[in-house]
DNA sequence: AATACAAGCAACCGCATGTAC
DNA sequence: GGTACATGCGGTTGCTTGTAT
């Protein structure tokens, strides 16, 4: 329990002003168990929601910024305490592949779990392979996406310039389409076939999961290695400048040479070597995070869960068994946030995220770590050989995902230019990824 | 036993966006 | 349209804990 310790933290600013002359002193560091209290006692009376109230309600001396953070990532029911297991940890590296540091959105498929939770996982991770000179995704992942987008730059001189959203997505339509009637080095979706789905309609909306190949930036640095994202790299790749026209970008960095050499097989073996470098500590460290959370837990839990807050808080506009805001298990969690975030996003991206939700929501109706289903059926996938879908296993629709794992890799066959390239990030792939921590 | 270091985590901060007035 | 407020997200910081030397 975080009180536990909490005054011994008391030491990073503890009853600091927080900048207003005469605002109370709101109180900065590690909650302490009355604080909880108080926090679920307003929650349960009041919902969510209004977090700067708290403070006039209950004298709590904590902005709602604070009350709003604790409540969601400490008191609110149904939190999951403990490690990751390996299939969220599997997910989340499919996530982050293909959602780049959306913590919020990789925490709507997680049920249980906060982004904060999963944004520190990550930032360990690949803090840790970073140190160990490995690349953050398997180097298949990496080859897809560097052959992938090499030829996107070749492609691009080619196409035309546009002057219009509209017509730079007719261009993008195109550029797909023209990638998909190229021997592709990607096994590509098959919603490739049918880009132009709900666009008739003028909606612009695009139908196609246009991020399965971005190439989003790792905002962590990543060491030179290529951040990878089995996304559309079409704004990355024909970028809309200020004059509506699409600019190329220069390219990417290429993984580094050891990366490169690094088949899948090797970066498993890596990965391992890596953790196993670090395994007697990490392990005792892991046994002691777990040994504080479950303590923790045990507390927190006690304290949120034995005041059953669920029902209550679930009465102000929800499920009974889930908190207003906390609709993690429906598969639309955040969806209030994420529909905010998505105010901030370029139109294309904003569409890329429209297709995201989509996908999204489809994923959330399979077992956490299960095989993305296909979301736009397409009759000529067989043609292609198409079985990869926004960069996750498309291996099966049922979800059956142990029947992916035992069965190897298939592939594409016309499209596969090598083998090396006859990747899908699929369960394939990731199945015999080693867990993590 | 003391110290240094790394990992994990909670919490804070800055910023962007939506909403109400 | 402008402003204030509320909310949420992503990045960062700093503390605790465990391990190695």
């Amino acid at each position: 329990m975080v009180e536990s310790n909490g005054e011994k933290r008391r030491s990073h600013g503890d009853h600091q002003e927080d900048g207003g002359a005469a605002e109370p002193a709101l109180k900065k560091g590690p909650w302490t168990t009355a604080e909880d209290g108080i926090l679920i006692e307003y929650v349960q009376k009041h919902g969510e929601g209004n977090w700067n109230a708290v403070q006039k309600h209950t004298g709590l001396a904590r902005c709602g910024k604070s009350c709003r953070l604790r409540w969601a990532n400490h008191l609110r029911p149904n939190l999951k305490k403990g490690s990751f297991s390996q299939e969220e940890e599997r997910l989340i590296i499919e996530l982050h592949a293909k959602l780049g540091n959306k913590w919020a959105r990789m925490a709507a498929q997680l049920p249980g779990r906060t982004d904060n939770e999963i944004k520190n996982y990550w930032n360990t991770r690949m803090k840790r392979r970073q140190r160990a000179g490995l690349p953050l995704y398997p180097l298949d992942l990496q080859q897809e996406a560097t052959a992938f987008q090499l030829r996107q730059h070749q492609n691009h001189r080619s196409s035309t310039t546009t002057t219009t959203n509209v017509s730079v997505l007719r261009q993008k339509l195109e550029f797909d389409n023209n990638i998909q009637n190229s021997v592709s080095v990607f096994n590509f979706s098959s919603t490739m076939n049918n880009p132009q789905k709900n666009f008739s309609d003028g909606s612009l909306f695009y139908a196609a999961p246009t991020n399965q190949f971005k190439f989003f930036t790792e905002n962590n640095g990543g060491g030179g290695f290529l951040p990878l994202s089995p996304v559309s790299p079409f704004p990355q790749i024909g970028q809309v400048n200020n004059n509506n026209s699409l600019s190329p970008l220069p390219l990417p960095v290429l993984p580094s040479q050891a990366a490169l050499q690094l088949s899948y097989g090797g970066y498993m073996e890596a990965e391992a070597r890596s953790r196993n470098g670090k395994q007697t500590k990490e392990e005792s460290s892991s046994g002691g995070q777990l040994k504080r959370t479950a303590e923790q837990g045990s507390t927190e839990e006690q304290g949120a869960n034995n005041l059953n807050v669920g029902s209550v808080v679930g009465s102000s506009g929800g499920d009974a068994a889930v908190p207003a805001g906390e609709n993690h298990s429906d598969g639309f969690s955040s969806t209030h946030s994420s529909s905010r975030k998505r105010q901030r996003m370029e139109p294309l991206e904003e569409m890329e995220s429209m297709v995201d939700d989509d996908l999204m929501s489809l994923l959330s109706n399979f077992q956490t770590g299960m095989p993305v289903p296909e979301l736009y059926p397409n009759n000529s996938n067989d043609d292609l050989g198409i079985n990869t879908h926004n960069g996750l296993s498309l291996c099966e629709t049922n979800g059956n995902r142990d029947e992916d794992e035992q069965r190897p890799n298939v592939g594409t066959t016309s499209a596969v230019a090598s083998p090396v390239l006859e990747w899908s990030l699929g369960s394939s792939c990731w199945n015999n990824m080693p867990s993590i921590c």
